[in-house]
DNA sequence: GCTTTCCCTTAACAATTTGATAATATTATA
DNA sequence: TATAATATTATCAAATTGTTAAGGGAAAGC
């Protein structure tokens, strides 16, 4: 895991706390346990953790009043909030899920499985990074079709934009000629030999900074 | 038509295919359904869904390699993706999760949970559905349709509106033209190739800003 | 029900940009 | 140095978008 995410488990059962904790904390997550309902709305409060995790029979409030009471404060709105427990009933898991939380899952679960679904979600919420190239003072944006060098917005076509894009995306791997062509301008299409060495050329020509380089009788590759 | 969340179904079975279509519109869901993992993956390509939901064990390309497919599409990085399936080993599940797959669901399931679920994974994509854009001196209410540009009302067609709702939605995104026809107009209609163009004209005539960005042969974007 | 208005789409043409190629120069390497 | 591979440049056709005007049709007004 990237970041240490925080993760909040509120269980009854000291025999449940431990395992997820230990398998959770295996995978580079940062724990903290509570064993009822009022003890993780407290620490919950005091900790802010990105995910939380909640059995929903348990001594004070049980996992849907905490769930709700955490929704209704404005911190807690982009919290992961994942149910788990041995009541695997239609109307609880619909009420659960129309609560608020992000997941229901139900007793016995394997800690990979838990480990997995957790991962999943916090692959979604950290929509980091998603398109976005960053090398040295160069940003490729996908998403935004941009190109910045220097803060400076350089202006690509089409065809040069996504050339860069795919070298830029393995800096230092040689891209061959085939690899190239296929990649842009997929395998229907035929072009000409020279075709590509002009769009590397007004890259080139646009970044103004020497960052491609010719492997000669092989193809290009980025480095910066 | 606004904001109708597109949900693709794959699965061999016609009868789960109907049951689960069936309860997904009645929820507001545009869905379209595929017979096998071929289909869904074109299907997938052209219509630009929200979500797809794969069955694993089907004709043609299975489940996971759809979904391994669709991942290396940068269009689909963000795309929400769940397995619905009669395999519930563990091993499977967490390979369909590490896949990238924003859940795992295992068969039988009840179709009110199948919802609730689906509902719970758009409610956390859709950040803020406050209904309200402010984007520098620019403000949208999708609820009154209604745009102001420095307290003054501008007044936008439907059309006008939707589409420059949409892209606003994601300020600096591009928006490709097929995205664009896809959200607006939806996969039945078919418009031709200026429609859009014209709109993003007029839009630009009220507006009398410069905020909407051609990037030629890719789509427009959203900027101030 | 009739008229008016306005919206949406399309056609037609203009303007622009792009991408491929040919032709020539240059470079790297055996 | 000979030779194959790449760089450079200019050019042109094709693709793409901008713009305008016009007509069908739906919605609104009377």
């Amino acid at each position: 895991m990237i970041r240490g995410n925080k993760i909040l488990i509120a269980d009854d059962e000291p025999d449940i706390l431990e395992i997820i904790s230990f398998n959770l904390q295996a995978n580079g997550y940062e724990v903290t346990t509570a064993k009822n309902g009022d003890e993780a709305f407290e620490k919950a409060k005091k900790i802010l953790p990105d995910l939380v995790i909640l059995d929903i029979m348990m001594p004070g409030k049980n996992g849907i009043e905490v769930c709700n009471l955490l929704r209704m404060i404005p911190a807690f709105k982009e919290t992961l909030i994942v149910f788990l427990t041995a009541l695997s009933d239609e109307t609880t898991e619909i009420k659960g899920l129309e609560t608020g939380a992000d997941d229901y899952l139900t007793k016995p679960i394997s800690p990979k499985v838990l480990v997995s679904k957790i991962n999943a979600l916090f692959r979604r919420l950290n929509k980091d990074e998603t398109g976005i190239i960053k090398i040295g003072d160069l940003q490729i944006n996908r998403e935004k079709y941009s190109v910045k060098f220097k803060e400076q917005d350089i202006i690509l076509a089409r065809k040069e934009f996504e050339l860069l894009s795919l070298l830029a995306s393995k800096p230092g791997k040689v891209f061959l000629r085939n690899e190239i062509l296929n990649q842009i301008w997929g395998t229907e299409v035929i072009v000409g030999d020279r075709t590509i060495d002009v769009h590397i050329r007004k890259i080139r020509q646009k970044l103004g900074i020497d960052c491609i380089t010719t492997v000669k009788g092989v193809g290009y590759k980025f480095e910066m």
